[in-house]
DNA sequence: TGCATGAAGTTCGATATCGAATTATCTAGT
DNA sequence: ACTAGATAATTCGATATCGAACTTCATGCA
């Protein structure tokens, strides 16, 4: 019954959605891949792969030994193909194989049928207007998080 | 590159936006407590206490054996107290002892201060102004869980 | 009353994630 | 050239979550 502020709702409301939204998600995912193999998978496609793992990892908010798990999956499954880093010694860079682009594509199509349709009574532009103010908190928590340590990448 | 829709769109930020929020709060809640067992905790103080847990998995929207074990370590740490259902023999009750509150109080504090400075540049009526578009966003999802399998608990 | 169906809570096995520590390599400063 | 500190990727141990199966008890119906 105690009123929360407006920013502990907005919070609340966010966790709830997306686990209802990951949870809907992964039933419809292909082959058993997880909503974490998926957001790499689209992040490859969107900005470019060749990158390394560290630079995903920060990009999609996950620390390094998940996605040296989540790599290696994809992997095994023919999903991308790591190669060494040119000029460090230290580093791998990840490569989508036709089969990768192939399996996003799926993911998507099979993502939007079932989401989609549950958002039936909202319109797009209902959307579209929420969106710069979650893309300032997401930009200003990310902020916080740089100003505690290492750096960023841009992110979607 | 690749333009995604709306809702898509939609559902990209909040899920960054969960994940840094609950990295920024467990941080800072007290004694190892995790995100899982504060929304516990919180959900019991706003809603009221002598609930089952399949009730209280229902409202945070966690399969059972996850509340199973919330509430073992809970009560482990003296949060919270179970006793038998009077009615059913199968169930029990959750009730939230003194320093359970307590507990609760010093969560909300800590993630009140760790997270309401992020917000600074955001003001608190566009926040209200972003609910009740995800309170529906959150109510479909919701609705279309509970069309697939059994009924839901009021949350929040 | 007796039985079938279903729900509550738990146990079990598998998986993902995190934090800390390790190894190899790069970079900067002397 | 050499050393000190930082960074890339990995391994390791611990924990949480999920889905499936199991046990116990309720409820509805014959």
């Amino acid at each position: 019954m105690t009123e929360d502020p407006p920013l502990f709702a907005l919070l609340n409301e966010v966790a709830i959605i997306e686990h209802l939204a990951r949870n809907r998600l992964e039933r419809v995912l292909p082959d058993g891949l997880r909503a974490s193999h998926f957001v790499v998978l689209n992040h490859l496609t969107r900005l470019g792969d060749g990158r390394s793992l560290a630079r995903i990892a920060r990009a999609v908010q996950v620390e390094r030994p998940a996605m040296t798990n989540t790599i290696q999956k994809l992997e095994a499954r023919g999903l991308v193909r790591v190669g060494p880093h040119p000029r460090d010694g230290r580093g791998k860079l990840v490569f989508l194989t036709d089969a990768g682009r192939a399996a996003r594509a799926a993911c998507v199509a099979a993502g939007h049928a079932a989401i989609a349709p549950v958002a039936e009574g909202i319109a797009p532009e209902e959307l579209l207007a929420a969106l710069p103010l979650l893309r300032r908190l997401r930009a200003a928590l990310d902020r916080a998080r740089d100003a505690e340590e290492g750096a960023a990448d841009q992110a979607s």
